[in-house]
DNA sequence: GCCATATATTCGAAAACATGAATATGTTCA
DNA sequence: TGAACATATTCATGTTTTCGAATATATGGC
């Protein structure tokens, strides 16, 4: 199947396509749950078609998948884990702390400790709509 | 410090710098120990200019460190875990193996198991210099 | 200082990406 | 069918990235 260096060119797709805030934001928020775009919209105050632009791309790279719900169109990640990983990436590689990757190897651990250090010092960064 | 939307833009930068192969190689290459460009050239395949290049670009993103021994510049992971998380992320996310992600959570483990899988089918994928 | 080696930077053209605006498609309901 | 809502796509443009080629900088040995 999957040499290395197919493995390789693809997982380089994937994280290009993640490499944008809002993208990286809507992996966030697909965390758990799936959602509509209008919702999506309104969560990261980024207007609609802007968003569908964007997960047009996490759907090229298969990061998310959709499903039609009505009027709706309904995103979910198309694997459950990448929203961990992602997560994980933020709290041991950005924000410094190698500790939490020696120790915290589950993605709810991770996540737990990130949000309670992390969430209420974005209260205000909000964008506008 | 940071707050979570600088987290997202700085993560969201990290990946952007990984979306690319060369650079994702280069990324498991510095595995461990580090190297010199002239033997990442060699190993890659790609010509030492553009190594460099790439080099700087991980380098901009907080990737990598180096430091210069004599006429070589050695180069570095500046997070141990960066690798790691990298290849976690190829193994689970690309390759289709969730289930790696359920119950293989250390970095080792992780590897070795990748390792063992693809090694032998990537003899014909090398580049030529 | 000069030469060879090792690495980095600059340059320029093509390709890819980002983004707002406009428009198109699909769905429900009356 | 037509209106309203929900989402996707297309378009045009400015910005960034890619990559080879050429060039520049740094180091050690003579």
């Amino acid at each position: 199947m999957a040499g290395l260096t197919d493995i390789r060119n693809e997982l380089a797709e994937l994280l290009k396509a993640l490499g944008h805030p809002d993208r990286v934001r809507l992996v966030e928020e697909l965390n758990g749950s799936e959602k509509d775009v209008q919702t999506l919209s309104d969560t990261l105050g980024v207007r609609q078609a802007r968003v569908s632009q964007h997960l047009a791309v996490l759907r090229a790279s298969n990061v998310v998948e959709d499903r039609r719900d009505g009027r709706h169109v309904l995103y979910r990640l198309a694997k459950p884990t990448l929203a961990a990983w992602i997560i994980l990436g933020g709290a041991t590689l950005v924000d410094a702390r190698p500790e939490l990757g020696e120790d915290l190897n589950t993605p709810d651990e991770i996540r737990l400790v990130l949000e309670e250090e992390s969430e209420e010092k974005d209260e205000k960064n909000r964008k506008k709509q």
